[in-house]
This record gives C-alpha cells, sequence and structure tokens, in this order.
DNA sequence: ACCACATCCTGTTAGC
DNA sequence: TGCTAACAGGATGTGG
C-alpha cells in the first residue's frame, strides 16, 4: 500500500524522467478510476494526446503529473496501485487501467482493487485536496501537530490517519510511529503532551524518512517505477510483526482493530496509560539477526 | 466541527 | 482437497 515514502519514491523517477516527454497516444483510460474530476474519461484522452509532461509534484499521497500546458494530470494508487514505465512490448499487467504511450516506453497504472483515482487538473489551478501538513516539510513541529491533535476525541491512531491532519501516513507508518514514540494507539488525540508529540513528530519523520532510504516498504503490492519492490519491510517494527518478539523488550507484537483497521503496537513499550520510562534503548543488549536490533535509532 | 461507520474492490488466505 | 467466507485498507459519503 503505497504511502508517503513510496509515493515519492516513484516521484523521483518520474521527476527525472518525464519531463519534456510528450505523450504519443493515450492506449487505455479506463472510465472507472476517473473520480472527482472535471473532466471525463474521453476528454482527458483527449487532453493527454499530445501533451508534453513539465514536472512532477507529490501532495501527501497524491501524484501531480504537471504537463507544459499548465494542466496536470493527479494520480492515486490506493491500496494496490502500481505505477510503472516500462516498455512499450512489454506484457500489460492484468487491471491496467491508464496506459499513456512515450515513444518505445509506456506509463502504466494498474490497480487490481482500484481505490485508486485518476483526475483531471485545469491549468493555473491546484487541486483542492483537503490535505493537512506535509511531516517532511518544516512546517511539522511538535507544537503543530499538538495543536493538529488538541481536543479531539478520536483514538490518536485515526487521527493519525487523518489526512486532513498530517498528509502522507497509512496504516504501516502510523503504527511504526507510535511505536517508536511509544503511544498506544488508542489513547486519546487530545490528550497527548508536548513532549510526546515533540516524541511522535520525530518519530514520524524518522519513520518516512528511514522508510524512504529504503525507496519504500512492499508488504504486498507496492513496487516503484521500474517495477522494484522496495527494501523497507525487514526494517519494520510492529506492521505485521503480530505475536512475534517486540525487538526492544521481547514482549510478542499485539494487534488490536480499531475502526476496521488493524493497529500493530508493543503492549510494554506503548501502555495504555502512558507510564512512566523506565529503561533506555540504550540499554538493550541487541544482536544481529531476523529478530535482533530495534531498526531505528532511540528517540 | 467532529466522529463513527459503511462503501468501494479483488487477490489472498483461513476455515470448514 | 476444494470450496466459501473473511480479510486487507485509502478516501469518500452519510448519518449522528
Amino acid at each position: 500500500m503505497p504511502e508517503l515514502p513510496e509515493v515519492e519514491t516513484i516521484r523521483r523517477y518520474l521527476a527525472e524522467m518525464l519531463p519534456g516527454v510528450p505523450i504519443e497516444r493515450v492506449e487505455h483510460l479506463d472510465p472507472r478510476m476517473v473520480k472527482h474530476s472535471p473532466l471525463n474519461a474521453g476528454q482527458i484522452t483527449e487532453r493527454l494526446t499530445g501533451a508534453v509532461f513539465s514536472h512532477v509534484d507529490r501532495i501527501g499521497k497524491f501524484l501531480l503529473l504537471r504537463l507544459q500546458s499548465d494542466e496536470a494530470l493527479l494520480l492515486h494508487l490506493g491500496m494496490s496501485g502500481r505505477l510503472v514505465v516500462e516498455s512499450h512490448q512489454a506484457p500489460l499487467q492484468p487491471h491496467t487501467h491508464l496506459q499513456l504511450a512515450l515513444g518505445d516506453r509506456d506509463l502504466r497504472l494498474a490497480d487490481p482493487r482500484r481505490f485508486g483515482r485518476i483526475a483531471w487538473v485545469a491549468a493555473g489551478e491546484e487541486p483542492a485536496l483537503g490535505l493537512g501538513v506535509e511531516p517532511l516539510s518544516r512546517r511539522f513541529t511538535a507544537t503543530v501537530l499538538q495543536d493538529l491533535l488538541s481536543g479531539r476525541k478520536s483514538a490518536i491512531k485515526s487521527a493519525l490517519l487523518n489526512q486532513s491532519l498530517v498528509a502522507g501516513l497509512g496504516n504501516i507508518y502510523v503504527d511504526e510511529s507510535l511505536f517508536l514514540s511509544r503511544i498506544h494507539p488508542s489513547r486519546l488525540a487530545g490528550s497527548l503532551s508536548l513532549v510526546e508529540a515533540r516524541a511522535l513528530a520525530r518519530a514520524i519523520r524518522r519513520v518516512l524518512e528511514l522508510s524512504l532510504e529504503h525507496r519504500g516498504t512492499s508488504f504486498s503490492d507496492y513496487v516503484d517505477a521500474l517495477g522494484h519492490p522496495g527494501d523497507n519491510l525487514q526494517y519494520l517494527n510492529v506492521y505485521g510483526r503480530e505475536g512475534k518478539p517486540c525487538r526492544r523488550c521481547r514482549t510478542p507484537i499485539a494487534r488490536i482493530v480499531m475502526g476496521g483497521r488493524s493497529s500493530h503496537f508493543c503492549p510494554r513499550c506503548q501502555p495504555v496509560a502512558g507510564g512512566v520510562q523506565t529503561r533506555t534503548d540504550e540499554s538493550i543488549s541487541g544482536k544481529a539477526g531476523d529478530e535482533g536490533d530495534l531498526s531505528h535509532a532511540e528517540i
């Protein structure tokens, strides 16, 4: 499931190769993927044909493929979306919903679950996505985060998944960030102290930057724009590790379902009541191997 | 304004 | 072994 690091990894590649490249033909554009768009599939096809890419932006988990006409194609990969540049001769993946012919190569979007989205952005306009602060930007500070969370009655887990507060986090990185900052996922969002908000803000940055260094987490579907999986899976501390020993304290990782979404956490490192910290990460004798050291440095 | 829940969708897996 | 049902979740829409 592509979250900020995965989408940014794709963006960086596309930003290198797309500028100046013309779209010769729109081979395929599935109308079912066009959602909340001022233009429909046929109109988008018309506008895209012959257009030339200028640059590529990311907003939260959205990609903006800008055109020299100052228009843009907005893409979201949903859960299972793959956006890949490959040979025009390469066999089409099943569930390919967008195929742009760029000379000898194609830009292709395949998305089995069709949770993704294709939309048009008119010239001079910015898409109204209602997204919150970018967690890797300078604006994302402890006080900003605490302000965003203040007064909120929902669980911190739900609040961090809310894209209108912080843009780009998904289930994996929320769980990882809460683990690193030792905050229980069901804690009331508005109840975080400034100290906790600071730890959380740092954890979010760290988790995202670490994943970015590893070109994203390939848990099920994600591949980068060249079709390669990311390497970050092995560095996850809690997501997908239910029942496995916590890398910090060996307590089995727990999983609970909150609002239909699973939350992975360590019951000992992330106590509900927010217990007093009694040990530091430095005190942990790490040893190499699958169940060895913490994947992240100390908070 | 905020929140909880249903909806979309299909490949994979758990369970009978 | 083979089938069915549950499960996974990002964004959006609805009702409270």
